[in-house]
DNA sequence: GTGAAGCTATAGTCAGGTCAAGGATTAGAT
DNA sequence: ATCTAATCCTTGACCTGACTATAGCTTCAC
């Protein structure tokens, strides 16, 4: 049993932020002292273990509280339903990359050192020995085993979807 | 010269939003009518149209209204910042990422459609020709290219700091 | 008996807006 | 010329999510 202090520093959190929690329902202490305490069980504290856990993957504490209350059928849908959320948003840091690529122009070395495009792909497959045949059998085999993952990797070099559907029509 | 209504249509955006970027200053009509009717001009219009350009690469209000009303300089300023911004949150959505996926365990189906990890990495070059020496190659190529993207790519790829060092160290 | 730690309840923070109240003006139809 | 509907104005509150802060009170430990 401990008092919300002793949870403040055990776990980091702010005082506020476990009275938050507590007002949320997501993690409240199972007892009350005769003065109305708070007082976590170590079954609390374990509860909280998760939540951070959830947290730090960045589930809303909204869906933390279904998760921790629900069954495992649950659990794997809201976090597939984090990971679809995750690609869009990197699908969207993407195309933000590539626009503000366009808009610093060829000028800046940014350009060259935090990103890379279709040529500098090239270039380097290239110098460490492949042929046009060899990258044409690398997108044939990307294609077949992980489609949604070559799609966002040529996005990823600013390839726009017309030449993508031409690349996956490969055979 | 459009009243506020016009410029409606014709952006898409929000009368609210029109008002809430006049209230910011980022966009303040140049004219007014007899009726005090806001009264945007043409070169208003272009700068709207500026400001949609920017807001589509997440830069906030407040870095617009900088980025207008000042030199080239600031410009690429403000566009480096972003950029370096957006990879931080691309380092983030990897780590949920692969956070989310230890949580789903070995069982799920999106384990193998979504993401990528070394093993499937490795299987794809392999099977398009490549073999251990031309890893070696396409690694050092990579390294000494880009370096800053070949670690998001490791990294992308689940790769521990410990591993990515070694591989770094290729000669 | 005093100072730290606890309590509740309410309010504020951030970005980027959205909405509502209450009143003035204008355009189109009669 | 008049009526009505649409459009315009300003000011200020409200929204989301995850907290953080403050006020005013009680209780505990030394």
């Amino acid at each position: 049993m401990q008092t919300i202090g002793q949870l403040v520093k055990k776990s980091g959190l702010s005082r506020s932020t476990l009275l938050y929690y507590d007002k949320l329902k997501l993690l409240s202490p199972s007892g009350r002292s005769a003065a109305n305490y708070r007082l976590y069980t170590p079954e609390d504290t374990q509860r909280l273990a998760q939540i951070l856990l959830y947290r730090e993957a960045g589930i809303s504490l909204e869906n933390i509280a279904v998760l921790l209350d629900a069954q495992d059928s649950q659990l794997s849908a809201i976090l597939e339903q984090r990971l679809e959320a995750l690609n869009l948003e990197m699908n969207e840091i993407r195309r933000q990359q590539q626009l503000l690529l366009q808009l610093l122009g060829t000028s800046s070395p940014l350009r060259s050192s935090k990103l890379m495009n279709k040529q500098q792909w090239i270039a380097i497959l290239s110098a460490s020995g492949m042929d046009e045949a060899a990258m044409r059998n690398w997108h044939i085999e990307f294609e077949k085993k992980l489609p949604l993952v070559h799609s966002d990797f040529l996005h990823s070099l600013g390839i726009d979807p017309e030449e993508m559907a031409a690349i996956k029509a490969y055979r």
